[in-house]
RNA sequence: GCGGCUGUAGCUCAGUUGGAUAGAGUGUUUGGCUACGAACCAAAAGGUCGGGGGUUCGAAUCCCUUCAGCCGUACCA
């Protein structure tokens, strides 16, 4: 409906120039590029155009005295519009009319649920991938934060066209799984030896999560693993620890309303030999070289190249601190990064999705452009087709002081522990609260006292509000009306208006949400909604009232539920009809 | 050094293609329920948009410069 009532303002703006310079009372054949925008302040219209302040230069004449004509010309009979005005240096205000807002009432309506949808996404697939928590250890405050994120952004990119995949990488292989072993093992014998005589690793994990796990074995198997190789030890102690630990984040994911498309195992690609394969082909095309016995990627010259596609100038591009990667290490594994540029080429090129979407923490950044560089040395595009969505940290708090998380002290708090605590309404509203690019304080103690201060109440309150008033009025025979039956001129107060107009933005802000990858902006959208709800309500009666206006503000109190509804169902977030 | 993110009201944060008097929540002060849910609403106070230059009719927004905080710059993942 804003995309509409945009059109037709340049529609309108554009005929009647045509038609004053037919008149010879403006030059012909100019072309104007004028912005239509919505202005801040009701007192200057629903709409405005700058056509008459961005063609001052071309046609040759005053702002103010080219409105004037273009007011003149301007053909309203049958638009959207009701009343055009000058203001200021030479704004045309345009002002909606009862058509305008009857529509909006229909469109809700008509669309249901699916309200807000559009093809900007043109059934395109896009793969979002996140979390993607190492699975030695259980999941924490950052995890919960993309989670949420990454399911809430599908949501909105499914509901913007895109062909959406949920998909959770899981780093079931390298040196993260050799210290979860080691760990685990460490503490298996200790339950045998006895806790002195067996020494913990440097680099293992101190969780008390790693003496659970070496403890269930121990009842399990008893000492029975103690005397296996070394290695098969090892093996077999972290593919416990994994089938532990893994089904133990999916339940977690899915308590918190987060179900996957796809697990994807990073072994997988080493065991394919897919990894190798990759690499080989990087070499094949002449970007890698061995050094000191192992293989690097000339990861320098690939992102100098992308930088200067990108616009940067030679000058620049000199200057920047540039590093190559290991791809192999000396002692013949492969890097992390190796896996990373296999499972992307995998992603765009087996599997076939035109965009991969990542949520990375941000101190994840200075790997963002190496990968997207590699993707484009094996061709697939990778500086477009890959999106990371760097994600700021959670703080944890605790009476107003960070608290210091780190998985090795095994201080972090967990997600099962946090919703154990605060309902998953509260929790998935608070992490989707802010854009990701702002870091986010969490308190614990803070989120279980004041439950009313998570500005998610509010917006459920609003929502719990209608449904109790549609029933009461259906208790005394007044049903909500087809949008059809609805006269909107009866609505003409100031905040009648601004909820109409408040429906109408969400198509608006979900497109925006989709494009900048900040599913954020949903929540700010609800709270405002919920806000225009609440002052309509006050100032407002609908009971009581004559029947028509009782009709047509009761539709428009059922449309705001419906709406209200439609985006808390895009963050994962309850409606309750009572709370 | 080099690079990324951030800097807007006491606090937490919004601010789409540059637009008219920079917004919301919270906190403070003061009001509003014998009428549809007061988990609500209204009003007041609160600002050198980190600083300095520049671009133009017009800048929180674009460019340059500078300061501060967080992060990254591994044969870790």
């Amino acid at each position: 409906m804003i995309k509409a009532a945009r059109q037709q303002v340049a529609q309108l703006t554009q005929q009647a120039y045509e038609k004053a310079a037919a008149a010879g009372l403006l030059p012909a054949g100019v072309q104007v590029n004028a912005t239509i925008e919505i202005p801040k302040d009701t007192a200057h219209g629903d709409y405005a155009s700058s056509f008459a302040m961005a063609g001052a230069k071309a046609l040759h004449m005053a702002p103010r005295a080219i409105a004037q004509i273009i007011v003149e010309h301007l053909e309203l009979e049958g638009s959207y519009f009701q009343k055009v005005e000058i203001a200021g240096p030479g704004f045309l205000n345009f002002t909606l009319g009862p058509r305008w807002f009857g529509e909006v009432l229909s469109v809700v309506e008509r669309e249901g649920g699916q309200y807000g949808r559009s093809d900007e996404g043109h059934g395109q697939r896009v793969m979002v991938e996140f979390v993607s928590a190492n699975p030695t250890g259980p999941m924490h405050m950052g995890n919960a934060r993309g989670g949420v994120l990454g399911d809430t952004l599908a949501n909105v990119l499914k509901r913007d066209g895109w062909d959406t995949w949920k998909e959770f990488y899981v780093n079931d292989a390298g040196n993260q799984i050799h210290k979860f072993a080691v760990s685990i093992n460490a503490r298996y014998m200790q339950l045998i030896l006895g806790e002195d005589n067996f020494p913990f690793p440097e680099e293992g994990y101190h969780g008390d999560d790693i003496k659970a796990l070496a403890g269930a074995i121990y009842d399990a198997y008893g000492d029975s693993w103690k005397d296996l190789p070394e290695e098969e030890r090892l093996e077999k102690l972290a593919q416990y620890g994994l089938s532990v630990n893994i089904p133990n984040m999916k339940s977690d994911l899915k308590r918190y309303g987060i179900e996957y498309d796809q697990w994807f195992f990073e072994s997988s690609l080493h065991e394919s030999g897919y990894v190798a394969q990759t690499v080989a082909l990087l070499t094949q095309r002449g970007w890698t070289y061995e050094k000191d016995g192992a293989l690097w990627l000339n990861t320098t010259r690939l992102l100098q190249e992308k930088f200067l596609r990108e616009g940067k100038s030679q000058e620049q591009v000199d200057k920047l601190d540039l590093k190559d990667d290991v791809l192999r290490r000396a002692n013949g594994f492969y890097t992390y990064f190796a896996a990373d540029i296999a499972y992307h080429r995998n992603k765009l090129e087996v599997r076939g999705f035109d965009l991969a979407v990542n949520i990375w923490g941000a101190d994840h950044h200075g790997h963002v452009a190496r990968l997207q560089a590699a993707l484009d040395a094996l061709g697939l595009d990778g500086s477009h087709r890959l999106v990371v969505v760097l994600m700021q940290l959670v703080n944890l708090m605790q009476d107003g002081k960070p608290v210091r998380m780190s998985k090795r002290s095994g201080k972090a708090i967990a997600l099962h522990d946090l919703l154990d605590e605060i309902n998953v309404d509260a929790a998935r509203y608070f992490f989707n609260s802010r854009a990701a690019t702002t870091p986010l304080d969490f308190d614990l103690d803070l989120a279980v006292r004041q439950d009313s201060e998570n500005p998610v109440y509010y917006v459920q309150y609003a929502h719990a509000r209608i449904c109790s008033l549609v029933t009461r009025l259906g208790e005394e025979g007044e049903k909500v009306p087809k949008a059809e039956d609805v006269d909107t001129a009866l609505m003409t107060t100031a905040e009648e208006l601004a909820l109409m107009k408040a429906l109408a933005q969400f198509p608006e802000e979900l497109h925006l949400a989709a494009r900048d990858f900040d599913p954020s902006r949903i929540n700010r959208y609800l709270v405002a909604l919920a806000g225009d709800f609440h002052r309509f309500y006050n100032s407002c009666r609908i009971k009581g009232e004559e029947r028509s206006v009782l009709a047509a503000r009761l539709k428009l109190a059922d449309t705001v539920r419906a709406v209200l509804a439609n985006g808390l169902g895009l963050l994962g977030v309850s409606a309750p009809e009572k709370m």
